[in-house]
DNA sequence: CAGCATCCGGGATGATACTG
DNA sequence: CAGTATCATCCCGGATGCTG
Protein backbone atom coordinates (compact mmCIF):
# COMPACT_ATOMS: atom_id res chain seq x y z
CA UNK A 1 0.00 0.00 0.00
CA UNK A 2 0.97 3.38 -0.61
CA UNK A 3 1.79 5.65 2.20
CA UNK A 4 3.46 8.45 1.13
CA UNK A 5 4.83 10.92 -1.36
CA UNK A 6 8.29 9.36 -1.38
CA UNK A 7 6.91 6.15 -2.58
CA UNK A 8 4.95 7.50 -5.39
CA UNK A 9 7.97 9.26 -6.64
CA UNK A 10 9.69 6.03 -6.75
CA UNK A 11 7.41 4.29 -8.47
CA UNK A 12 6.66 7.21 -10.94
CA UNK A 13 9.45 9.44 -10.90
CA UNK A 14 9.30 13.04 -10.93
CA UNK A 15 5.55 13.75 -10.15
CA UNK A 16 4.23 17.01 -8.80
CA UNK A 17 7.01 19.15 -9.70
CA UNK A 18 6.35 22.47 -11.13
CA UNK A 19 5.28 22.19 -14.67
CA UNK A 20 4.62 18.55 -14.66
CA UNK A 21 1.56 16.91 -15.70
CA UNK A 22 0.60 15.61 -12.47
CA UNK A 23 0.03 19.03 -11.87
CA UNK A 24 -1.75 19.93 -14.94
CA UNK A 25 -3.73 17.14 -14.03
CA UNK A 26 -4.38 17.92 -10.51
CA UNK A 27 -5.72 21.73 -11.54
CA UNK A 28 -8.34 20.10 -14.00
CA UNK A 29 -10.23 17.67 -11.63
CA UNK A 30 -9.46 18.96 -8.20
CA UNK A 31 -10.75 22.61 -9.25
CA UNK A 32 -13.89 24.36 -8.22
CA UNK A 33 -15.82 23.35 -10.80
CA UNK A 34 -14.06 19.78 -11.99
CA UNK A 35 -14.72 18.05 -9.16
CA UNK A 36 -18.32 19.09 -8.82
CA UNK A 37 -19.24 18.43 -12.41
CA UNK A 38 -17.08 15.11 -12.31
CA UNK A 39 -19.60 14.02 -9.18
CA UNK A 40 -22.87 14.84 -10.70
CA UNK A 41 -22.01 12.94 -13.94
CA UNK A 42 -21.05 9.88 -12.24
CA UNK A 43 -24.89 9.66 -11.45
CA UNK A 44 -24.69 8.37 -14.93
CA UNK A 45 -25.70 10.61 -18.18
CA UNK A 46 -26.85 14.24 -18.29
CA UNK A 47 -28.39 16.94 -20.38
CA UNK A 48 -26.41 20.29 -20.37
CA UNK A 49 -29.62 21.86 -19.07
CA UNK A 50 -29.22 19.12 -16.34
CA UNK A 51 -25.72 19.46 -15.17
CA UNK A 52 -26.90 23.34 -15.23
CA UNK A 53 -29.41 22.34 -12.56
CA UNK A 54 -27.15 19.83 -10.66
CA UNK A 55 -24.05 21.38 -10.05
CA UNK A 56 -25.62 24.60 -7.76
CA UNK A 57 -23.99 27.74 -8.48
CA UNK A 58 -22.24 27.27 -11.72
CA UNK A 59 -22.28 29.72 -14.51
CA UNK A 60 -22.71 29.18 -18.15
CA UNK A 61 -19.49 30.00 -18.91
CA UNK A 62 -17.89 27.89 -16.50
CA UNK A 63 -20.03 25.07 -17.02
CA UNK A 64 -18.91 25.21 -20.71
CA UNK A 65 -14.92 25.55 -19.89
CA UNK A 66 -15.25 23.29 -17.10
CA UNK A 67 -16.85 20.29 -19.68
CA UNK A 68 -14.33 21.49 -22.81
CA UNK A 69 -11.04 20.67 -20.31
CA UNK A 70 -12.56 17.65 -18.98
CA UNK A 71 -13.26 16.78 -22.57
CA UNK A 72 -10.47 17.57 -24.17
CA UNK A 73 -8.89 15.42 -21.04
CA UNK A 74 -10.71 12.31 -22.48
CA UNK A 75 -12.70 12.34 -18.91
CA UNK A 76 -15.89 13.48 -20.23
CA UNK A 77 -17.78 12.09 -23.63
CA UNK A 78 -20.03 14.46 -25.56
CA UNK A 79 -22.68 13.16 -27.32
CA UNK A 80 -24.84 16.01 -29.82
CA UNK A 81 -28.28 14.99 -31.23
CA UNK A 82 -28.92 16.99 -34.60
CA UNK A 83 -32.64 17.54 -32.97
CA UNK A 84 -34.48 20.45 -32.96
CA UNK A 85 -34.77 20.96 -30.55
CA UNK A 86 -30.84 20.35 -29.96
CA UNK A 87 -30.08 17.42 -27.53
CA UNK A 88 -26.89 16.97 -25.94
CA UNK A 89 -25.44 14.75 -23.45
CA UNK A 90 -22.82 14.76 -21.34
CA UNK A 91 -21.05 10.95 -19.56
CA UNK A 92 -17.99 10.02 -18.19
CA UNK A 93 -15.50 7.69 -20.34
CA UNK A 94 -14.16 4.92 -19.13
CA UNK A 95 -10.98 6.77 -18.20
CA UNK A 96 -13.65 9.17 -16.07
CA UNK A 97 -15.39 6.11 -14.34
CA UNK A 98 -11.43 4.64 -13.21
CA UNK A 99 -10.22 8.39 -12.35
CA UNK A 100 -14.15 8.56 -10.16
CA UNK A 101 -13.47 4.93 -8.62
CA UNK A 102 -10.92 6.29 -6.90
CA UNK A 103 -11.98 10.12 -5.69
CA UNK A 104 -15.06 8.27 -5.02
CA UNK A 105 -13.56 7.37 -1.52
CA UNK A 106 -12.52 10.65 -0.96
CA UNK A 107 -15.58 12.80 -1.67
CA UNK A 108 -17.44 10.37 0.58
CA UNK A 109 -14.79 10.98 3.95
CA UNK A 110 -14.99 14.80 2.83
CA UNK A 111 -19.33 14.17 3.02
CA UNK A 112 -18.89 12.72 6.38
CA UNK A 113 -16.19 14.98 8.05
CA UNK A 114 -17.19 18.22 6.55
CA UNK A 115 -18.52 20.01 9.68
CA UNK A 116 -16.47 18.59 12.03
CA UNK A 117 -13.45 20.31 9.54
CA UNK A 118 -15.66 23.71 9.17
CA UNK A 119 -16.62 23.83 12.66
CA UNK A 120 -13.18 24.76 13.71
CA UNK A 121 -13.20 28.02 11.41
CA UNK B 1 -19.56 0.33 -2.02
CA UNK B 2 -20.31 3.72 -2.80
CA UNK B 3 -20.64 4.14 -6.77
CA UNK B 4 -22.38 7.49 -7.32
CA UNK B 5 -23.55 11.12 -5.87
CA UNK B 6 -27.02 10.05 -5.23
CA UNK B 7 -26.01 7.23 -2.66
CA UNK B 8 -23.51 9.75 -1.12
CA UNK B 9 -26.44 12.19 -0.81
CA UNK B 10 -28.99 9.15 0.69
CA UNK B 11 -26.33 9.27 3.73
CA UNK B 12 -25.02 12.26 4.14
CA UNK B 13 -28.17 14.22 3.11
CA UNK B 14 -27.53 17.91 1.32
CA UNK B 15 -24.19 18.07 0.41
CA UNK B 16 -21.75 19.63 -2.27
CA UNK B 17 -25.11 22.11 -2.39
CA UNK B 18 -24.20 25.75 -2.38
CA UNK B 19 -22.94 27.17 0.73
CA UNK B 20 -22.70 23.50 2.46
CA UNK B 21 -19.90 22.73 4.66
CA UNK B 22 -18.37 20.20 1.60
CA UNK B 23 -17.83 22.94 -0.69
CA UNK B 24 -15.90 24.69 1.86
CA UNK B 25 -13.70 21.72 2.75
CA UNK B 26 -13.15 20.72 -0.85
CA UNK B 27 -12.07 24.42 -1.45
CA UNK B 28 -9.46 23.78 0.80
CA UNK B 29 -8.11 20.21 0.30
CA UNK B 30 -8.58 19.98 -3.03
CA UNK B 31 -6.84 23.80 -3.98
CA UNK B 32 -3.71 23.98 -6.25
CA UNK B 33 -1.33 24.27 -2.63
CA UNK B 34 -3.48 22.66 -0.62
CA UNK B 35 -3.37 19.60 -2.31
CA UNK B 36 0.84 19.43 -2.74
CA UNK B 37 1.46 20.85 0.90
CA UNK B 38 -0.86 18.01 2.14
CA UNK B 39 0.64 15.77 0.16
CA UNK B 40 4.42 16.69 1.42
CA UNK B 41 3.37 16.29 4.82
CA UNK B 42 2.69 12.54 4.15
CA UNK B 43 6.12 11.80 4.32
CA UNK B 44 6.13 13.00 7.39
CA UNK B 45 6.98 16.63 10.22
CA UNK B 46 8.71 19.09 7.85
CA UNK B 47 9.91 22.50 8.82
CA UNK B 48 8.64 25.60 6.86
CA UNK B 49 11.78 26.07 4.73
CA UNK B 50 11.43 22.23 3.86
CA UNK B 51 7.94 22.33 2.68
CA UNK B 52 9.01 26.12 0.84
CA UNK B 53 11.58 23.74 -1.08
CA UNK B 54 9.26 20.44 -1.36
CA UNK B 55 6.32 22.48 -2.40
CA UNK B 56 7.86 23.67 -5.72
CA UNK B 57 7.27 26.98 -7.27
CA UNK B 58 4.75 28.38 -3.60
CA UNK B 59 5.35 31.52 -2.56
CA UNK B 60 5.72 32.75 0.61
CA UNK B 61 2.53 33.97 1.09
CA UNK B 62 0.60 30.98 -0.39
CA UNK B 63 2.22 28.72 2.26
CA UNK B 64 1.56 30.73 5.09
CA UNK B 65 -2.18 31.23 3.58
CA UNK B 66 -1.87 27.13 3.18
CA UNK B 67 -0.66 26.29 6.05
CA UNK B 68 -3.17 28.51 8.13
CA UNK B 69 -6.17 27.07 6.44
CA UNK B 70 -5.35 23.54 7.28
CA UNK B 71 -4.05 23.85 10.67
CA UNK B 72 -7.72 25.68 11.18
CA UNK B 73 -9.43 23.13 9.79
CA UNK B 74 -7.19 20.34 12.25
CA UNK B 75 -5.57 18.40 9.35
CA UNK B 76 -1.89 19.82 10.18
CA UNK B 77 -0.35 20.42 13.67
CA UNK B 78 2.16 23.37 14.17
CA UNK B 79 4.74 23.04 16.13
CA UNK B 80 6.92 25.94 17.15
CA UNK B 81 9.76 26.01 19.19
CA UNK B 82 11.13 28.72 21.48
CA UNK B 83 14.47 28.72 20.34
CA UNK B 84 17.31 31.22 18.15
CA UNK B 85 17.00 31.06 15.62
CA UNK B 86 12.91 30.01 15.30
CA UNK B 87 12.14 26.62 14.63
CA UNK B 88 8.69 25.85 12.93
CA UNK B 89 7.80 22.12 12.52
CA UNK B 90 4.51 21.01 10.72
CA UNK B 91 2.74 17.71 10.74
CA UNK B 92 -0.46 15.86 10.22
CA UNK B 93 -2.98 15.44 12.48
CA UNK B 94 -4.79 12.45 13.18
CA UNK B 95 -7.58 13.67 10.95
CA UNK B 96 -4.84 14.91 8.35
CA UNK B 97 -3.47 11.37 8.12
CA UNK B 98 -7.27 10.06 7.85
CA UNK B 99 -7.99 12.30 5.11
CA UNK B 100 -4.60 11.45 3.05
CA UNK B 101 -5.50 7.73 3.03
CA UNK B 102 -8.15 8.47 0.93
CA UNK B 103 -6.49 11.08 -0.95
CA UNK B 104 -3.06 8.95 -1.69
CA UNK B 105 -5.49 6.65 -4.26
CA UNK B 106 -6.60 9.22 -5.94
CA UNK B 107 -3.33 11.12 -6.37
CA UNK B 108 -1.77 7.71 -7.00
CA UNK B 109 -4.16 6.93 -9.89
CA UNK B 110 -3.10 10.71 -11.33
CA UNK B 111 0.32 9.96 -11.02
CA UNK B 112 -0.12 6.74 -12.89
CA UNK B 113 -2.29 8.55 -15.44
CA UNK B 114 -1.00 12.49 -15.76
CA UNK B 115 0.69 11.65 -19.25
CA UNK B 116 -2.59 9.64 -20.92
CA UNK B 117 -4.38 12.31 -19.95
CA UNK B 118 -2.06 15.52 -20.55
CA UNK B 119 -0.88 14.43 -23.86
CA UNK B 120 -4.71 15.18 -25.50
CA UNK B 121 -4.51 18.40 -24.99
C1' DC C 1 14.58 31.24 10.28
C1' DA C 2 9.79 31.93 10.06
C1' DG C 3 6.73 34.62 9.11
C1' DC C 4 3.37 39.19 8.37
C1' DA C 5 1.93 43.74 5.91
C1' DT C 6 1.27 46.00 1.81
C1' DC C 7 0.69 46.86 -2.86
C1' DC C 8 -0.77 45.58 -7.32
C1' DG C 9 -1.51 43.17 -11.94
C1' DG C 10 -3.89 39.65 -14.46
C1' DG C 11 -6.32 35.65 -15.06
C1' DA C 12 -10.31 33.42 -13.19
C1' DT C 13 -15.06 34.05 -12.65
C1' DG C 14 -19.72 36.16 -12.95
C1' DA C 15 -23.68 38.70 -15.39
C1' DT C 16 -25.93 39.77 -19.34
C1' DA C 17 -27.24 39.62 -24.04
C1' DC C 18 -27.41 37.24 -28.09
C1' DT C 19 -27.59 33.10 -31.72
C1' DG C 20 -28.13 28.50 -34.38
C1' DC D 1 -31.96 23.95 -25.71
C1' DA D 2 -27.26 24.57 -25.84
C1' DG D 3 -24.29 27.17 -26.08
C1' DT D 4 -21.08 31.81 -27.55
C1' DA D 5 -19.64 36.77 -27.07
C1' DT D 6 -18.70 40.60 -24.50
C1' DC D 7 -17.83 43.26 -20.69
C1' DA D 8 -17.18 44.08 -15.74
C1' DT D 9 -15.24 42.42 -11.49
C1' DC D 10 -12.92 40.19 -8.05
C1' DC D 11 -9.62 38.04 -5.57
C1' DC D 12 -5.77 34.90 -6.17
C1' DG D 13 -1.31 35.03 -5.85
C1' DG D 14 3.42 37.15 -6.78
C1' DA D 15 6.90 40.68 -5.38
C1' DT D 16 8.89 43.27 -2.00
C1' DG D 17 10.24 44.91 2.40
C1' DC D 18 10.22 44.38 7.29
C1' DT D 19 10.26 42.06 12.11
C1' DG D 20 10.96 38.99 16.26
Amino acid sequence: MVVSLAQIRESSGEVFMEGCPTRVVLDHIMSKWGVLVLLALTDGTHRWGELRREVEGISEKMLASTLRTLESDGLVARTSYPEVPPRVEYSLTDLGRELMQHMLPLVEWVARNADTVVARA
